[in-house]
DNA sequence: TTATATCTACGAATGATTTCGTATACAAAT
DNA sequence: ATTTGTATACGAAATCATTCGTAGATATAA
């Protein structure tokens, strides 16, 4: 199974993917430019190097070749958040929902949702 | 302000210094060589290149010269967290911590402390 | 004192990622 | 039909991170 670990600039094209469905290089380029200066020929090699390494699948029957995602954002974004906690958290998965609970305003929903899920893991033991 | 990402290669030294206080090259090493093959001289190039880019301190005085971390722990998690959350959960931060909490084996200690972070975030209002 | 070990400095090889120029093909507009 | 615009493919430059060899200085041991 995917050992690949997506780059940064896999993962920033990756997200376009997710949100987008199948879109044309041309699209994703448009995006990516309001975010940083690029050229369309580097998104481009960017999304055929992604094609190569399975991490998307394009269909070329079309002289626009359309993309789409290769894997699934939430494997990847469990697979990624892994290596972040250990990366930078030293494995404590905790510290790190503290840190990011403690910092960012949640909105009441968003506590709440948490709340019911924390309630559903205390029911499963 | 630090617009200075460390790499992944500097941040395992980061998370050396940060738990060790001021410590020497070689112990820094030591301590890498335990969980990858790497040759002594590449860690102390790499510490020399986080002291050039003020990600670490340096006491030059004698001659085994001792570092320490010039950026703190918690702020270097939060903004990496920031970063990740940004790139990885296209900026949001419960989704984040739903996943963490829906796939680790919190224990009930630390269950317990989210629900009180929430109690008080939830009371500040 | 001489040899051996241990340190820093530095430069350069290696490797991975990102970037873009150029060639070529096709489509659309004039 | 010719020009203009927009695609893909490809190679290679540029950039960045990592790795290590070698030189030179200083300490330690024999």
């Amino acid at each position: 199974m995917s050992i690949n670990k997506p780059t940064e600039s896999e993962l920033e094209i990756l997200q376009i993917l997710w949100e987008h469905g199948p879109v044309p290089v041309r699209f994703v380029h448009e995006i990516l430019v309001t975010k940083k200066a690029v050229g369309y020929t580097t998104t481009l090699k960017l999304m055929q190097i992604m094609a190569e390494k399975g991490l998307a699948n394009r269909d070329t029957t079309n002289r626009t070749h359309i993309y789409i995602a290769a894997i699934s954002e939430e494997q990847t974004q469990q697979q990624l958040l892994d290596r972040f906690v250990e990366g930078t958290f030293r494995g404590s998965a905790m510290k790190l929902v503290m840190q990011a609970l403690g910092n960012n305003t949640a909105s009441k929903e968003e506590l709440d949702q948490i709340k019911a899920l924390i309630q559903k893991i205390e029911n499963e033991e």
